[in-house]
RNA sequence: GGACGGCUAGCUCAGUUGGUUAGAGCAUCUCGUUUACACCGAGAGGGUCAGGGGUUCGAGUCCCUUGCCGUCCA
């Protein structure tokens, strides 16, 4: 056993143990018919990514649920993996070309996925790296990458039994197009931003009533030649007799009609809207409605085309809107601008404003939208907290088509091939399904020469979705048996953020229904039992942390400071069940102090005496001898038991904040600030000096296995340190018993709890800390000299004299004593009798009156309190028979005190 | 506009089905290097629980309402 140093260093530990346990193997999944699986997949990071703080708690929550699932006894899992992120990663590697002044159209589209794979393996595995860092006890072995040709295969898979099935079709639709990026985003890759816009008023004149107008408001000038309507609401009487009229298009001028549309908010800006359905999304559904043409003015990178007409083609958007306000303004058509603050959508990546537009896209039906709402609304999966199943259902209740495909080249290229020669504009529902048009399949047609495949690729969610099992083999039959599918799924408990409950967890519920053991009941088929949603880290102000604010610290460099598991336990502490939490680094710092303490305590286990056999818990409850046990003994092991208890009721509750604070509590004021030095007395008579060691070491063994989950470095060295575990095996394979058996054991190495004993530790503890507050009070707080008195009863007396070396050493004084009375001397009432400071020569009457003073009138207060509540006769015939009980005592001992208090402030003259 | 969350000590947060005098950590102040730990110990100060109303013998906790902050959906 090595000797413990001073104080905790956590960087040699951390690499040593991790080395170690990848070594030992200790991560590998393994199935093991004879213990219960437990299972958890990690939400892939982006393949570029980081390691962020939200990525510290959201990893730390999982490496702590499947290293205490180690400990139960079960059989664990946890499966890595990144995500090829589509547009991400694109974007990355476009900037880097563009430094050596390349496009990626100069390279083509096979030169340009090298370089990406060039990219992805030179960077790629970044974070994965960071997580080690953090101790994550991840199968490495198992490592996925949504690119890897395994998992193609599952998503182009899925691609292909869809179409199949009848699910996913093309069709021409409003999406949102990144002008930039050249592709169709999904509504979380677009952010909206409170901008300020200017709202042009422009004026549309009635072509057969020259010399009237109808004023529209717009945001857009630059889309008027793309209008083919104006549109009022049929209710409103401004406009009752104009619908079905036309006006004249001051933009490229033409003439169109004038349409009633329920759309239409009266109340914004004149009650008139222009149409311009290939640009807008309201717009585009009011086209429809009315059968209405759409005219696309724009480019797909938001110039305008010749449709726009000759002065704007060719024109950036933004130039084009301040021409057309020039133009409108020429022809008499503008009436006046206003500035208006209204929201615009960005593209996350390229961090320009997206264009709603028209293209054709490849579409999902979602499967299983039903079967999903029941999963989650009959409990086969539970939200924690259980608040956010109602946002995933209410989305369920609204779900919309999911636009699958991407213009991009990074990602899975749509196993779709059309017959050279057609037009796919023209493309008929039908044709898609006619096999001598349009061929669907994982290896492709037979003729290549003949076909064109398809250029979009999937969006990267279309491959996430299948995580659950497509990272366990799915559809292979040989890989999938050898990933132990049948064993680890359903995985166990899923943990992510609530802000991708639509994007990810409910899209990998309906892909584990659709595709997972067909036929089996639904609890089978679901991708997993529990659902944990952590919250989002913020900074102190509440702001999100993000790289462009750069108010996110670096994890990296807070574990060089704090160590990980520094990190780790602050972090926990500060992250309640589904609240945003607002990072403060003292509270890592507060981690780092904790496993110091732990350290110290183990280290003065150490030096406090020859080491016994602990190589199990029965080898150190054999070394007990129940029969010399005090109240202390009996006080630590309650709370011992308790604290195991509640860490268990948190681990099912999923309340990881709790279970640390429970533990630091434990350990910082039960043991350490009182036992331990309670111990210090015990330590000092040979006959008390083995049973107490042996406490400490069930006491240090038990604490160490349970914050093993959270502080897993520390604990192994401890582990070791302390003869817990021999060279070579692992804290982990160790079985950390529940307080149940932790109890029962106890019981048969004849240790039975006094109830009444732990009593009165809770008394002594008033005692000392009354005692030493009347120290304080009189500035004597660091003399070791005093002498106390105590007049007490027989009983009070008796225990008072059973813990007088420990009084003594805790209270920091040097004799304590009986006596029948004591006068005019400083005095504390304590639940053990009036304990007095022998100093009555040099005590200042004046100072101590006035204590005992403000001291009654206090309890003057709790008195009248008490009383009127006891005297209330509805509460006497109301309340339960044992909080009327409870008052009643309580009474008593409050005019008892009073009673004490009286009689020495009356001493003092 | 709708839904959800939050508002408790200077700061960040606990506070289980309503039941003694509302707690913790950090910060502040005082004292202290006594055989683990100054990454420590002892002590102290600090709160009309966002405002208003209601139910109840009793409300931080339940109900209604107002305000402010935040998130999501439209």
């Amino acid at each position: 056993m090595a000797e413990i140093s001073k104080s905790y260093e956590p960087r040699d530990v951390e690499k040593k143990w991790y080395a170690a346990w990848q070594q030992g193997e200790c991560f590998a999944g393994r199935v093991d018919p004879a213990r219960k699986p437990y299972s958890i997949v990690i939400p892939p990071p982006n393949v570029t990514g980081v390691l962020t703080m939200g990525h510290v708690l959201n990893n730390s929550l999982q490496d702590i649920l499947i290293r205490r699932a180690r400990l139960e006894g079960f059989s664990a899992l946890w499966v890595p993996g990144t995500d090829h992120a589509g547009i991400a990663t694109q974007t990355v590697v476009e900037r880097q070309l563009r430094k050596e002044k390349i496009h990626r159209r100069d390279l083509g589209r096979e030169k340009f996925l090298e370089k990406v794979w060039d990219w992805r393996h030179e960077k790629g595995n970044i974070i994965l790296e960071q997580l080690r860092r953090l101790g994550a006890s991840c199968d490495w072995s198992r490592t996925q990458f949504t690119m890897d040709e395994h998992y193609s295969k599952a998503v182009l898979t899925v691609f292909t039994e869809l179409f199949k099935r009848g699910y996913i079709y093309r069709g021409k639709r409003m999406v949102n197009w990144c002008p930039v990026s050249l592709t169709a985003l999904s509504d979380e890759e677009v952010i909206m931003k409170p901008s300020s816009s200017t709202l042009y008023h422009v004026r549309y004149e009635l072509v057969d009533q020259p010399g009237r107008f109808i004023e529209v408001k717009t945001t857009r000038p630059e889309t008027i030649p793309g209008d083919v309507a104006l549109a009022v609401h049929p209710d409103d009487p401004r406009y009752a007799d104009v619908i079905g009229k036309k006006v004249w298009r001051p933009l490229n001028r033409a003439q169109i009609p004038i349409v009633a549309d329920k759309a239409v908010d009266k109340e914004f800006g004149s009650g008139a809207l222009k149409i311009t359905p290939a640009h807008d999304k309201v717009d585009f559904e009011v086209g429809q409605r009315h059968k209405l043409p759409a005219i696309d003015v724009l480019h797909a990178d938001g110039t305008l085309n010749e449709l726009a007409g000759p002065e704007l083609a060719g024109l950036d958007r933004f130039a084009g809107r301040k021409k057309s306000a020039e133009l409108l303004k020429a022809s008499g058509a503008l009436l006046g601008e206003e500035t208006y603050a209204n929201n615009v959508g960005y593209s996350e990546r390229a961090d320009v404003p997206i264009e709603p537009r028209l293209t054709w896209q490849w579409w999902l039906r979602y499967p299983k939208i039903e079967e999903a709402k029941a999963a989650v609304r009959d409990g086969h999966i539970k939200f924690h907290p259980e608040r956010w199943s109602k946002v995933y259902l209410h989305w369920l209740e609204n779900i919309q088509d999911w636009c699958i495909s991407r213009q991009l080249w990074w990602g899975h290229r749509i196993p779709v091939w059309y017959r050279k020669g057609i037009d796919r504009e023209k493309l008929t529902e039908a044709d898609l399904n006619d096999p001598t048009k349009v061929h669907v399949s994982l290896e492709g047609p037979a003729d290549k020469d003949n076909w064109e495949q398809e250029e979009d690729v999937l969006d990267t969610w279309a491959s996430s979705w299948l995580w659950p099992f497509a990272t366990m083999g799915w559809p292979e039959a040989d890989k999938q048996q050898a990933a132990g599918i049948d064993y680890f799924y359903p995985t166990s408990t899923l943990v992510t953020g609530p802000d991708i409950i639509f994007f990810w967890v409910a899209r990998m519920i309906m892909a584990g229904l659709e595709f997972m053991r067909p036929g089996a009941p639904l609890e089978q088929r679901i991708p997993f039992n529990n659902v944990y949603f952590t919250g989002i880290i913020r900074d102190q102000q509440g702001r999100k942390m993000s790289k462009s604010l750069g108010n996110s610290p670096d994890p990296l460099d807070l574990i060089d400071k704090y160590g990980a598991d520094g990190l780790r336990f602050g972090i926990i502490s500060i992250a309640p069940q589904g609240q945003d939490i607002r990072f403060q680094e003292d509270r890592i710092e507060s981690g780092k102090n904790f496993c110091n303490k732990l350290w110290n305590a183990c280290r003065f286990r150490q030096m406090s005496g020859p080491s016994g056999d602990n190589s199990s818990l029965a080898a150190i409850l054999a070394r007990l001898v129940p029969a010399q046990f005090d109240a202390d003994d009996h006080a630590i092991l309650g709370r011992l038991l308790a604290t195991t208890g509640e860490v268990e009721r948190c681990f099912r509750e999923f309340e990881f904040s709790a279970a640390v604070q429970a533990l630091y509590g434990f350990f910082w004021n039960d043991f350490c600030d009182w036992y331990v030095e309670v111990s210090k007395a015990k330590l000092q008579n040979e006959s008390t000096k083995l049973n107490c060691l042996a406490l400490q070491d069930l006491i240090l063994r038990q604490t160490v296995l349970l914050l093993h989950p959270f502080t897993p470095f520390i604990t192994e060295e401890l582990w070791h340190n302390l003869g817990y575990g021999a060279d070579g095996s692992y804290i982990q394979n160790t079985r950390l018993e529940t307080a149940a058996e932790l109890t029962a054991q106890l019981a048969q190495a004849g240790v039975m709890l006094d109830q009444a004993a732990i009593d009165s530790v809770e008394r002594l503890k008033a005692v000392v800390a009354q005692t030493r507050a009347l120290k304080a009070e009189h500035n004597l707080a660091s003399r070791r000299d005093v002498k106390l008195f105590a007049t007490a009863s027989d009983a009070d007396w008796a225990i008072l004299s059973a813990n007088l070396a420990k009084i003594l050493r805790l209270c920091a004084a040097a004799e304590f004593t009986r006596r029948d009375s004591v006068e005019g001397a400083p005095a504390a009432v304590t639940p053990l009798g009036t304990i007095y400071l022998d100093l009555a020569s040099t005590v200042d009457a004046g100072a101590e009156k006035i204590r005992l003073t403000k001291e009654l009138e206090k309890l003057a207060q709790h008195i009248a309190g008490t009383e009127a509540r006891l005297s209330n006769p509805t509460f006497v015939g109301k309340a339960p028979p044992a909080v009327i009980e409870g008052a009643k005592k309580q009474l008593a001992e409050l005019q008892a005190k009073r009673t004490e208090l009286s009689r020495l402030l009356a001493a003092l003259g």
